[in-house]
DNA sequence: TATTGTTATACTCTATAACTATA
DNA sequence: TATAGTTATAGAGTATAACAATA
């Protein structure tokens, strides 16, 4: 089942090109990026989305293991490992939810939100530097536009059969 | 010396988000493409690369240990750890280089090409589904052009100050 | 029964440092 | 001395499955 009905028919060489110069800019990015963030704050990139979710997305500083799970593309167990390791840096604390005493709810502390301010200059460096430094201001509005609904088509479609639940 | 002289200026809302979806989708992505190689060749996106690399892209099916850490990214270490594997697997050989005693020059088998070739169909499908799906040919060809300038620089550019060498 | 989250566990990957051998 | 590669080792991250508790 993993051959399909229609003939192979490779991709173009424009389509390979981009596919693979896609991968690469985003992964010498994000080893930039790991490094100054472990530099700078002792985070990994993940500790930093969690942390930059909470504190600079959401207005109440607080989510739901689920949600933020939903939102990193974590298993569960990985976020729960994250999420301990935040709460045991004093980064974030967890609560059970008002509502539905299964949820847990996650909130920043003010040693993440702290944090975040500590590591988000040298972040931003990294950023020019490395990723906007070769592009002009229409460059980058462009760069967005043309893969937004590219995220949007993959958040959408559910490719993981893992578990069995993940959309919300 | 992690505090630059100039103000943080923070990164305008264009650039963030440009930031944000290309981590995003080339995140989404290789998880669905690692997903793929796995189950189809029981390969990590890393082993692929090294094999396509040396399949596709190399017109002897060889290289040299340094060339290919070089080309992924890699600490000497690492490398040595995932060509034992896919020694061990008969996907590739090593044998001691001809001119320079030192060097170790990494060659792929029949075995090697054949799994490529077993796995390549199942890759392009999920390119085409997740990453292609939404784009036109003149999108993708405008992404791809916008993002090589940047790979450029990044290559150009050592921030991994690491180790010691790394530029050739 | 379905969902939320945790735990135990095992495995893969990566990096650092020490080491050998050749140029 | 500098480069190529390996080894030992240690640590971080991830995923699976079994589990407990609530809806």
């Amino acid at each position: 089942m993993s051959t399909s009905p229609t003939p192979p028919s490779p991709l173009d060489s424009v389509q390979l090109g981009a596919y693979f110069v896609l991968m690469e800019v985003a992964g010498l990015l994000r080893h930039a990026v790991e490094q100054q963030l472990r530099d700078d704050g002792d985070l990994s990139y993940v500790q930093f989305q969690l942390l930059a979710r909470l504190g600079l997305d959401s207005p109440t500083g607080s989510e739901r293991m689920t949600d933020l799970a939903d939102g990193v593309v974590y298993s569960r167990s990985g976020l729960t490992y994250q999420a301990g390791l935040l709460e045991k840096a004093g980064l974030v604390s967890r609560a059970p939810s008002a509502d539905d005493e299964r949820s847990v709810t996650v909130t920043i502390t003010d040693a993440g939100r702290s944090l975040i301010s500590q590591v988000l200059p040298g972040h931003v460096e990294v950023l020019r530097q490395q990723l906007f430094s070769p592009l002009s201001r229409t460059d980058t509005q462009v760069l967005s536009d043309l893969l937004a609904p590219v995220r949007d088509h993959m958040r959408a479609a559910p490719p993981r059969s893992a578990g069995s639940r993940r959309r919300r």
